[in-house]
DNA sequence: TTGTTATATAAAGATATGTTCATATATTTG
DNA sequence: CAAATATATGAACATATCTTTATATAACAA
């Protein structure tokens, strides 16, 4: 008999795909991985922390996906304008990535 | 004082957003479910099993494409041929997942 | 109010990805 | 060997994504 571990729907998995395509992105890892030390930070900061060096208006455009796709929150704090992760529960992925031996 | 919990190196993420890369598809999603529950599977078996209803063709391209990437693995048996998981360890990412708020 | 800093936006081009369709290859069976 | 079954391949196309460039907007400072 076959059994599913998980049964999770097809609209369940096409919302994790949409995800995962959100964040399979070398800088927007970066990103996560900034904003998962400093809750909130700056594009600015964003920008002098991470390695990749990306220009101001390429950082933008990969910060408004990730906000538009949910992933991301911001809020204006005078002149600049912070981002921060909105459900840090999706970092555990880091976690589960780092050991895998096809990372290696 | 910044410090960061994970330090992954640049070239490792990059890796990470590859794998992530091919994985963030619903098909493909399913081929991994699948493929979680019955280790071997032939091509004909997952089309069979998953819900989403693809072509042979359509079938063999994401299967190919995720064997070149190193997430699956294949050997013929008879006629048909049977795909596995290379490194189970991918699959805590549905866990990670499951109970994320953003798939809600 | 003008200039400066910080960020967003919009258009365009380059590249990558997904999909279809038609055909090829390998294995087994009669 | 011919036919049938199972899967792969390759070309063509559509669509999506990434990146650049130039420009706009918003807030602040002088």
């Amino acid at each position: 008999m076959i059994t599913s571990k998980r049964e999770i729907t097809l609209a369940k998995l096409t919302k994790v795909a949409d995800l995962l395509k959100v964040m399979a992105h070398p800088v927007r890892l970066e990103i996560l991985e900034a904003l998962e030390v400093e809750k909130h930070l700056s594009v600015g900061a964003i920008q002098d922390l991470i390695e990749s060096d990306v220009e101001q208006s390429l950082l933008s455009h990969h910060l408004i996906k990730m906000k538009d796709k949910g992933l991301l929150t911001c809020h204006r704090e005078g002149k600049s304008i912070h981002y921060a992760i909105t459900d840090t529960e999706i970092l555990k992925i880091f976690d589960c990535l780092e050991n895998c031996k096809l990372i290696l």
